[in-house]
DNA sequence: GATCTCCTACTG
DNA sequence: AGTAGGAGATCA
């Protein structure tokens, strides 16, 4: 009997290891190729894996027989599969679970992938006959709107409720389903700006690119580089290419959106946290087809496939919300790097404080620097005030002098923005007689108490870290007072100071838990309109909508990020007060930034006014050139935690014996700055090396054993490549 | 003696 | 991670 073939399966566990099974019943194995999903008996459950090599079954006795095949056609293939391959390598995790978070959660589950045929609809001979005699209402207004064939998308997009609306006019036969072809649906294109020097030569750079070419687009906030992208876009899309374009978080507005759709002419396919399952997974496929030539969309997107790639570009590629935070713990950018070396596109990074890492690639040549200088328009940058509040009384954190510039703005009919730093202390509850405070059960240590903070006006105490909440208490626990002063300014306490002294304007505070999702911020801001009146919020506000009323910005809350000791906080509070300024004096009025502080000679404040963003990282570049961080290092951490301490020190103890033959640096086990959360003892243990390849060989010598360890059995613990900060 | 819970080992 | 299977605890 000659050998079988067994199909090799990368499937969702955490284990470093594939897994083989025997075809279907009925199904030869050289006619499952590889890339497509096979459902599979494990161990008592069913999963959904990918099936990644066919092998000799050795043994065939020992294998299992798979279930179905899912896919017709393979759906994880070419550059995209290899390029998952090399991210599982360098992240140093299991195939089966980078495969997994690459997905579409539907797919990913093992459902079938859904039509992603584009239909439209248009009124028929019937449905014009029977129009005029049709009552006023939602459906007769889709009638007259369905006179011209419309699309699915569109109509989502136009036409709010049209599906209900429909039913009745497809029951009475009056309209017809019409298949589309996605290469026609070509849309008016609103005419490009007129771009200046700057943007020009940007432009010709990118569309002069050949193969894989990475460009640092530095270009001041208001110096247009949305317009550099859209034509390089563009340029992509007239030469028959796909374009990829990855956003932060909270950079993917409707405006945004609306923004690239007048622009570009074909239909501009978003993919963010907004959307339901199966809206993604048809978006993700309809980039794997190619029918959707432009896909915007936030650090998950950044695994569509793209068959006829043309370009990528990473908006604010500094922003933090590119990490993946949990679970595969990838950074958008990064990858996004490889996929553009993979496929041979160029790719543009853009900030107007772009991360140390980026700029130093930019400056040792590995990127080409892209410079853009000029505000659009005539706009003056803001002017920037260090204001001294040592011992100086304060309202609600704020001081008096600031309070008199707020006055002064309103009075002139400006709009004004108070910042606050989320690394500030928090509005803690303390007893006024005896000194007692809140504290977390779950997060505190005698050592290190964490403090719970005050929220819905004082009736709850709520812990940040581990989501723990409990009523407020009506008295001290300690010495039964009736006492208990919140302490500490939040946005909450900032908004109720200004609200009692500027009584005759508007304050909205935007933080998150007054903001649900991405359209309530725009009704906040459409609420202020053009009006004098006051915004006060956190990260937020640092970016994003156009306030052309904006003439002051106080930023409160940053003295804390001066001296935190994590390597990356003068980076990220530098990168917050230069975005934060930015929003001030975009229109022709010269904005005001006051930045409170009780360290005004901090030298990091004073490069930053008088240097502006570049003094700040040359300095900056030197420190941690000089202290071993990146770019000049390279990190991993392994963290580890458990209810018990024990448990994860002998683990990064026991990892650490593995390393001890490897030319790398491993700094601890030690305590995590958060030393315990929800109950759980935290450790971790730092590794470096100037050397990439070093640290990687070491790693790649650790975690096997660490799998198999008996110790590692105990406890939860995983590793963080490239960990975008040590906490 | 039967059922429940926790621990450990394994997943093809 | 999630499950099965075994040892020990708990219950009628």
């Amino acid at each position: 009997m000659p050998p079988s073939l067994a199909l090799r399966v990368a499937l969702p566990v955490p284990l470093p290891r594939l897994f083989d099974y025997l075809p279907p019943a009925g199904v030869a194995a050289n006619a499952v190729a590889v890339g497509q999903r096979l459902r599979v008996p494990f161990h008592g459950r069913e999963l959904c894996g990918v099936v990644v090599a066919q092998v000799p079954a050795t043994d065939a006795l020992a294998l299992k027989t798979a279930l179905a095949v899912v896919d017709a056609q393979p759906l994880l293939h070419s550059e995209l599969l290899a390029s998952l391959h090399w991210l599982a390598s360098y992240l140093h995790a299991p195939l089966g679970e980078v495969l997994a978070t690459a997905m579409p959660a539907l797919l990913r589950r093992g459902a079938p992938a859904p039509d992603t045929t584009c239909y439209g609809w248009k009124l028929n001979e019937a449905g014009q006959t029977a129009l005029p005699a049709m009552r006023a209402g939602k459906p007769k207004a889709l009638a007259e709107w369905l006179r011209v064939l419309r699309d699915e998308d569109g109509l989502d997009a136009a036409f709010p409720g049209w599906r209900t609306a429909l039913r009745g006019l497809r029951e009475r036969g009056l309209v017809d389903h019409v298949v589309l072809d996605a290469a026609a649906r070509v849309m008016p294109v609103q005419a490009a700006i007129q771009p200046n020097d700057e943007q020009q030569n940007a432009i010709d750079a990118i569309r002069a690119a050949e193969g894989f070419a990475p460009f640092l687009l530095d270009g001041v906030t208001g110096s247009g580089k949305t317009e550099v992208y859209l034509q390089a876009i563009a340029a992509c899309l007239a030469r028959g290419q796909q374009a990829l374009v990855l956003v932060p978080e909270i950079g993917l507005t409707p405006q945004a959106l609306a923004r690239f759709r007048a622009r570009l002419g074909v239909p501009v396919h978003a993919l963010h946290s907004g959307l339901n399952d199966s809206e993604r997974a048809k978006v993700w496929l309809q980039a794997a087809s190619g029918q959707a030539r432009v896909i915007v969309g936030t650090r998950s997107a950044v695994f569509v496939p793209l068959p006829e790639a043309g370009l990528i570009v990473i908006d604010e590629e500094h922003d933090g919300s590119y990490k993946q935070f949990d679970g595969i713990r990838y950074h958008a950018r990064d990858f996004a790097l490889v996929r553009a070396r993979a496929l041979g596109v160029p790719i543009v990074l853009g900030s107007a404080t772009p991360a140390l890492e980026t700029l130093h690639n930019a400056r040792t040549g590995k990127f080409t620097g892209l410079r853009l200088r000029q505000r659009a328009g005539a706009a003056k940058p803001p002017q920037v005030r260090v204001q001294d509040v040592r011992k100086r009384p304060l309202h609600a954190g704020l001081s008096e002098q600031t309070l008199l510039a707020i006055r002064e703005a309103l009075q002139a009919g400006g709009q004004v923005l108070v910042f606050r730093n989320r690394r500030g202390y928090a509005p803690v509850l303390l007893c006024h007689d005896c000194g007692w405070s809140a504290h977390c059960p779950r997060c505190s240590t005698p050592e290190k108490p964490t403090p719970m903070t005050v929220h819905a006006h004082g009736k709850r105490l709520q812990c940040h870290h581990c989501g723990y909440r409990k009523p407020a208490p009506p008295a001290c626990p300690d010495c039964a007072s009736l006492g208990l002063q919140p302490q500490g300014n939040g946005t909450e306490r900032i908004e109720a100071e200004l609200q009692a002294r500027f009584a005759d304007v508007p304050v909205i505070r935007i933080d998150r838990a007054s903001s649900g999702h991405r359209d309530a911020l725009q009704t906040h801001f459409d609420t202020l309109g053009t009006q004098p009146g006051i915004l006060v919020g956190t990260q937020m506000l640092a970016k994003g909508h156009d306030l052309p009323k904006l003439t002051l910005v106080v930023v409160v809350g940053i003295d804390e990020g001066l001296f935190s000791a994590d390597f990356r906080s003068s980076e990220k509070l530098a990168q917050l007060l230069i975005q934060v300024a930015g929003r001030a004096g975009r229109a022709d009025k010269p904005g005001t930034v006051l930045l409170q502080t009780h360290h005004p000679e901090h030298p990091l404040l004073l490069t930053l006014i008088q240097g502006g963003y570049h003094a700040f990282a040359d300095g900056e570049l030197a420190l941690r050139e000089a202290a071993g961080f990146p770019p000049f290092a390279h990190l991993a951490l392994l963290r580890a935690e458990d209810k018990h301490s024990e448990p994860p020190q002998q683990f990064l103890q026991h990892a650490k014996t593995l390393l001890a033959a490897h030319p790398i640096d491993a700094h601890g086990p030690l305590p995590a700055p958060m030393p315990r959360r929800a109950g759980y003892q935290r450790q971790q243990l730092i590794l470096s090396s100037p050397s990439r390849r070093a640290l990687h060989a070491a790693l790649g010598h650790m975690m096997p054993a660490l799998y198999t360890a008996p110790v590692a059995r105990k406890l939860r613990w995983s590793l963080d490549v490239d960990p975008q900060d040590l906490y």
